[in-house]
DNA sequence: CCTTAAATGAACCAATTGGTACATTTGGTC
DNA sequence: GACCAAATGTACCAATTGGTTCATTTAAGG
């Protein structure tokens, strides 16, 4: 998403030979397969036989596997956090704010379980692949400084309790909507599928909502 | 830890074989190696050279890989959750309970990285091979009958509001605890490790009960 | 002791799989 | 339209790796 950008706009359509095209079609497969499989459980043979490309291109663009994953981990960052930061909270009061904040992040999560997956398989690499991405931290920093006006505007409208720190209460929003997703297989195998279905899910949202206004009020 | 259990005891001390033993380091190599690599990321060589005995014997008592790891699985489970259950709640008020409970919880979970870590593999496994473990279910029931107990007597006591669902707050617990283990390393990558410092995870703990207590609180 | 089944050692094998060599085509440039 | 670099197809390779074969040792039982 960094290099490779050559200086071609989208100015030169009707080609056959469409490199751009190609790439983009590897990394929607390749974070297909990795959040599916992990980084060693992948086959680069089935990401190749899933592409409309060939083995040979995946080498010719992304040089090895682990690169490809690396690209795919960035892509899936990119791709996801692209559809956040819409969120516009300058109008309305800390409390609602947070509300809409916490709601949103959950539904977010929920929407995008190919990105969690991704992260999960990091997180067994002990990140190593995710620390080495120059682009990721910014975006998450972010997320943290929204929190932070919120948390501000909270205290000084007298709705927060003082104290409250940013990045733990990232922690703590994140936590809940991530489990949701991360945790679903083996949850949903050890105590049923009520949580997962539409009403349960619902109720997980309105209650992640709730505990974390809870937690924050006076 | 079912079959394979002979009736021998352990009334025949100072063998020189020792089957029972070789499982043993077996399984706990296995149990490390499969939470530190995946499945597909661990290998059978390696795990037979961290062994004290040979490849050989791996798949003379496991048959294969797969369950190895299942076997692993199996053992990392229950070994986790026979450190559980000492928690006595009985005489004491619910919210003491309960808040006893969620502190315990968050420190059982961070105790054991390699079980949670065996789970994280699990879900990205979609939980095939936890769902097909007769004993596992079990011991999850008795977490969710021992909140159940709790809930139950909050609410006669005045002191939870209605409403409560145990298999949800066992989530909400779950959920505050595991990711806390679980992601760490992509967490610390991105935010610096302030969080996983001494003193970090004791606030982490202490507002994950606060948070907990708040939520149930009338 | 002698027999026998369980337990173990050492070398080996076949398939999977990440990666490459070489030839060929495409399309931009002069 | 000749030239050249980028892009792509085909076939192939070498190493890793899960799994096995065959021989040998240990110890329980009669």
């Amino acid at each position: 998403m960094n290099k490779q950008l050559k200086d071609k706009d989208k100015s030169k359509q009707g080609w056959k030979q469409n490199p751009e095209a190609v790439k983009r079609d590897i990394l929607r497969t390749a974070i297909s397969e990795f959040s599916q499989h992990g980084l060693s459980g992948a086959r680069i043979d089935e990401i190749a036989a899933k592409t409309k490309t060939s083995k040979r291109m995946i080498y010719y663009y992304f040089g090895d596997k682990e690169r490809l994953y690396a690209q795919a981990l960035e892509t899936a960052y990119s791709r996801v956090r692209t559809g956040e930061g819409k969120l516009e909270s300058e109008g309305v009061p800390a409390d609602e704010a947070l509300r809409q904040l916490v709601g949103f992040t959950f539904d977010h999560h929920r929407k995008n379980p190919d990105f969690i997956r991704m992260v999960m398989i990091e997180n067994i690499h002990h990140a190593e692949y995710l620390a080495q991405s120059d682009m990721i931290r910014e975006v998450n920093l972010a997320a943290i400084d929204r929190l932070s006006g919120i948390i501000q505007r909270g205290e000084a409208e007298g709705l927060f309790r003082p104290g409250l720190d940013a990045t733990e209460l990232h922690w703590q929003i994140s936590a809940l909507s991530f489990f949701n997703v991360s945790n679903k297989p083996t949850f949903s195998a050890l105590f049923g599928n009520d949580l997962y279905s539409r009403s349960g899910q619902e109720a997980l949202r309105d209650h992640a909502v709730e505990m974390i206004l809870r937690y924050v009020a006076k």
